[in-house]
Parts: C-alpha cells; structure tokens; sequence
DNA sequence: CGCGCGGCCTAGC
DNA sequence: AGCTAGGCCGCGC
C-alpha cells in the first residue's frame, strides 16, 4: 500500500495524518499499518523517520498515556510541552489523557 | 540467508 | 497497584 512499498512508509502516512490535539498509542497505528502485534515496528518507524516529512512523532505514546523515553526527543519537557501547546491536557500522573485525545482513526 | 535491535504490548505475580 | 518476563514484527548489516 505505501508508496515505497514498504510498511514504514505505511505508518508515516498514519503518523502524518493524526491530528493536532490527539493522540495514537503504538499498538493502534501498528494494527493501522497492518500489524496489530508491530507495535515496536511502528517505533523503529518513528527513529528511522526522515524529518523532513516532519511527523509529530511527538503525538505518538504508548498504550499507558506515557510519553517516550527522555533520550527520544531530548528532553521529556520538549514533548510534553509540543503536546500541550496542542491542546493536550495532562493528568495528575504525568500522563495524557488517553480518553480525551485518544486519535480514533482518519476519519471517524 | 541469519542474527540482533528497538520510542511496545499483554499477561502474570 | 506496581513490577517482571516473554513475545511479536520488520529493517539493516
């Protein structure tokens, strides 16, 4: 299906087309790009991204509502602080607030 | 052709 | 409720 034929190019359409203000955890854009169970693909996906298709790879968490590790985008305060400028709201925790900015697909 | 790596997920204790 | 262990998938060398 994707252009490189490849199915990283498949979760970089994905990625590419979430939403500002929402959220995908990696086990749903995996089972997006056919891969339900290539939640960890769709995190090599994201490292091995060109940036200059400019993917908010900072919209991408993990089914916790947790955000990437710190050495992922150099600080955890850059993501945290990119999501919220978004219109992301945070828990108590920590955590994003997964019910509210859940991404629930292209289209819904 | 085969092995290892990685921003995970799920289940069990 | 929090932590540990195992498994899954594709890419690169």
């Amino acid at each position: 299906m994707g252009p490189s034929g490849g199915v990283f190019a498949e979760i970089y359409e994905i990625v590419a087309q979430i939403p500002p203000g929402s959220v995908a955890t990696y086990g749903q854009i995996a089972a997006m790009a056919g891969i339900p169970r290539g939640a960890r693909t769709v995190g090599w996906a994201m490292r091995q991204s060109p940036q200059h298709l400019n993917l908010p790879c900072h919209r991408v968490v993990n089914s916790s509502g947790a955000l990437s590790p710190v050495h992922v985008f150099g600080g955890e305060e850059a993501q945290s602080a990119r999501l919220e400028a978004e219109g992301i709201t945070f828990l108590p925790g920590g955590g994003i607030d997964m019910k509210r900015h859940l991404w629930r697909g292209p289209v819904r």
